[in-house]
DNA sequence: GTTGAGCGTT
């Protein structure tokens, strides 16, 4: 029969009392709806001092002794290894010195924080938006804050849907505030609304990026956002000495910075701007460009007009145009340049 | 009013 197992998330927390199975084994579901990510219990045993494990096989833990009796139970948690609990992408490969991702600070700020390296490395992975596949029909942006703000402070939630319907199309986008979150988040499946649904890391966060450039692409652009506001959001991560937005409106800009360092570093992360989630990528295209500059490696010949003056790039208004041809190791997107009808 | 693998109006 179902006996009710004491278990806290901490020792000398308060304990939640958990159902057992028939057979007086605990079911670690069970364990992980109360304590998300869960993948164990420990209790202190009073002989040695010591906390001792508790049995885990095929999903069950087994109660020592053959009772669970009065102890009260620690959560076990996986070790916070990141290559091994989460599905890692390749934008990982450096250690990015930034506290954290979510509240946007970057270098100069961090000096006082964060003794260890490796702490550090932890506490500053971070936080990308999750996509959750497999929503029900009818689950909105509440349904998902209020089923995933059990794993932590939420930046972002989102239903992709239909634009002319507004039927949902099943999956949508959370973002969280902490990267620890997000750690328990991605560890398991989630019944939502009576669906499991699956979280992930999206695809489209794959960054391989080739290196050093100065411009970043930022993508998912919403029409509401000008050219002043990504001007002002990205400032606080460097100079920034243009920012482009294509007329008429194209979902995309991009924004150049004067140390190529900075641009690397955003590369493949989300930001949030005007309520917008947008991606930064590598200004280098994904794919060849077609026709006359085509090369193999990618590399083609950049065209770039502008003004004189404070050599940032394109701008609008009258006065002499510069027109510049130059030959670098970087690939044209097609978006760059439909500029056949001005070069008279 | 239906559906059930996917990847966000580059």
């Amino acid at each position: 029969m179902t006996q009710y197992i004491q278990v806290a998330e901490i020792e000398h927390d308060e304990p939640v009392e958990i159902p057992s199975e028939d057979d007086g084994s605990l079911l670690v579901s069970t364990l992980a709806a109360q304590f998300p990510g869960a993948c164990g219990l420990k209790y202190r045993n009073p002989d040695t001092g010591n906390f001792r494990g508790v049995r885990l096989s095929e999903g069950l833990l087994y109660p020592p002794d053959g009772v669970w009796g009065s102890h009260v139970y620690v959560v076990v948690f996986p070790k916070l290894q990141p290559a091994v609990t989460v599905p890692e992408r390749s934008d990982e490969g450096e250690i990015h010195y930034i506290p954290s991702l979510c509240d946007n600070k970057r270098k100069g700020d961090n000096e006082l924080e964060n003794p260890s390296a490796k702490t550090k490395r932890l506490e500053q992975k971070k936080c990308t938006d999750l996509i959750v596949l497999g929503l029900p029909w009818k689950s909105t942006e509440d349904d998902l804050r209020s089923y995933f703000s059990k794993f932590g402070d939420l930046l972002l939630t989102q239903v992709k849907r239909e634009p002319k319907t507004g039927q949902s199309k099943g999956y949508g986008f959370v973002r969280f505030a902490n990267y620890d979150s997000q750690l328990k988040c991605l560890a398991q499946r989630h019944m939502i609304d009576g669906r499991w649904c699956d979280v992930n890391i999206p695809n489209s966060n794959e960054m391989n990026s080739p290196p050093s450039n100065r411009k970043v692409f930022i993508a998912r652009c919403s029409e509401n956002i000008t050219a002043d506001h990504l001007r002002d959001y990205f400032i606080k991560f460097g100079e920034v000495i243009d920012v482009f937005i294509p007329k008429p409106f194209r979902a995309f800009a991009f924004v150049t910075f004067l140390d190529p360092e900075v641009a690397q570093s955003l590369c493949g992360e989300d930001h949030i701007i005007q309520g917008t989630s947008v991606h930064v990528s590598s200004a280098a295209p994904k794919f060849p460009a077609k026709g006359a500059g085509e090369r193999r490696d990618g590399a083609g010949v950049e065209i770039g007009i502008g003004t004189m003056g404070d050599g940032t790039g394109i701008e609008t208004g009258t006065g002499s145009i510069e027109i510049g041809i130059m030959i670098a190791e970087v690939g044209i997107r097609d978006q760059d340049l439909p500029v056949e009808g001005i070069l008279t």
